[in-house]
DNA sequence: CGAATAGTGTCTATTAGACATTATGAG
DNA sequence: CTCATAATGTCTAATAGACACTATTCG
């Protein structure tokens, strides 16, 4: 018996993980980094998910550690920010027993290009996926984030993050339409949306080669609404 | 510059904690265990989530840590569980920096009684506190299961896994009712269960000092239906 | 004017809520 | 029979889907 408990047993690797998604070129983007091709490390050369171990130094909490890793990748301080979920074994991370805490972030079009990291690059999501093989578990991570975003699009409110400062009703039914990957109903679309008390119009118009449409911008500090159906009818 | 990229730096601890829940005395109730007394160790003699630390020898993965602590602790092994998030940070434990991978369990009545650890006892879910004042961070993971609960169960079959082997309609109408903490309309919860392709009658009834019931069991190998709508039309 | 996109209206289908009605067993 | 609960039926409200129709700009 010892009069302090014993706290020097292994530990695990402890890493955050930020997917980070944003609508760019008309489709659902996710940013991705390439790993050091140093022989070294784990997975040379593989493109990842942004992230790293967890500085018990200087990350005060989880959600600071991921702030700080997609600051560092993309210069934006405070987009739409989720916990997804962890992922631990003995197996995922060569160098030992690890655990990963990921987060998913939406970013609205015009900050995803702007102070990207040299490492960072965009890809195109493909269905769940992406072109290149991921280093880890994170194909794995991705998929579970590309299917809670179109899970959640279907019942709330989170492309109105994907969107500039203004917008229009097209333009946020396309960008539902491109994380849902499926049209959806003009009509049906717009009644809910000005329904949701979330976007309010403003004093002017987007203007194109045809009828102008009104510009909106989100309400004041709104939280993601949540709607009591579905869009699709059960199949 | 070494070959070899340093892993020595200081690691979080890493436990797991397992919110269990299950109906007893028409009533939601949460497991907690005691912490030992031994002034050494944090929260001395408070109630907490049972859990601990991983187990990098003997867990090859978080779920794997979770279901063996809920088996210690019930004695159950295949329970509904599911990941509920994970809470990390510098302050939550004063034996330094450290994360917990949390996970939910429902657990049917009739299992809820059984092999019980000596330390364990349930508590009544009281809003979304229970009684005692909890260890660490405690109040907040509870908190959010239960608003997690919550919320699925306005769409999702969940409740199910609360329940025994067979069951009658109103028996499962109540379930939810007592989770949700309010009355539900008799004839649209029926339809839905009905349409739900969920349970199957069996053969026999639940009989009782008025009209007997019809008896159902959950189909084989059922995984959560969704539904596309909640239950309350919005407020 | 025509082309193209924005925006509205009409009709149907689904399903929840409210609540009335019928069914069945015990005593 | 009465009582209690199970089970069903009827009507309304809300909202999604389908799709037709009108509105407004450019060229």
């Amino acid at each position: 018996m010892q009069e302090k408990p014993e706290l020097d047993f292994p530990r695990p690797l402890t890493t955050v993980d930020v997917v980070i998604f944003a609508i760019r070129s008309d489709a659902l983007q996710v940013l991705l980094v390439q790993r050091p091709k140093a022989e070294s490390e784990p997975f040379p050369g593989a493109w990842a998910l942004p992230g790293g171990f967890v500085d018990i130094a200087g990350d005060r909490d989880l959600e600071a550690c991921a702030v700080r890793r997609l600051k560092a990748k993309t210069g934006v301080v405070s987009p739409y920010l989720e916990q997804l979920g962890s992922w631990g074994s003995a197996t995922r991370d060569p160098r030992g027993w690890s655990a990963t805490h990921a987060y998913f972030a939406l970013l609205p079009e015009h900050t995803a290009g702007g102070a990207l990291a040299g490492d960072a690059q965009w890809f195109a999501v493909e269905g769940e996926k992406v072109r290149p093989k991921l280093a880890f578990d994170h194909a794995e991570i991705l998929q579970a984030a590309v299917l809670r975003l179109r899970n959640k699009v279907e019942y709330t409110s989170l492309p109105a993050y994907l969107m500039p400062q203004e917008f229009t009703l097209p333009e946020l039914q396309r960008t539902y339409e491109i994380v849902l990957d499926r049209p959806l109903e003009k009509s049906a679309f717009r009644t809910r949306m000005l329904a949701a008390d979330l976007i309010e119009p403003v004093a002017k118009m987007r203007k194109g080669p045809n009828r102008p449409a009104q510009l909106y911008r989100l309400k004041k500090a709104k939280a993601p609404v949540f709607f009591t159906r579905t869009f699709n009818p059960p199949g």
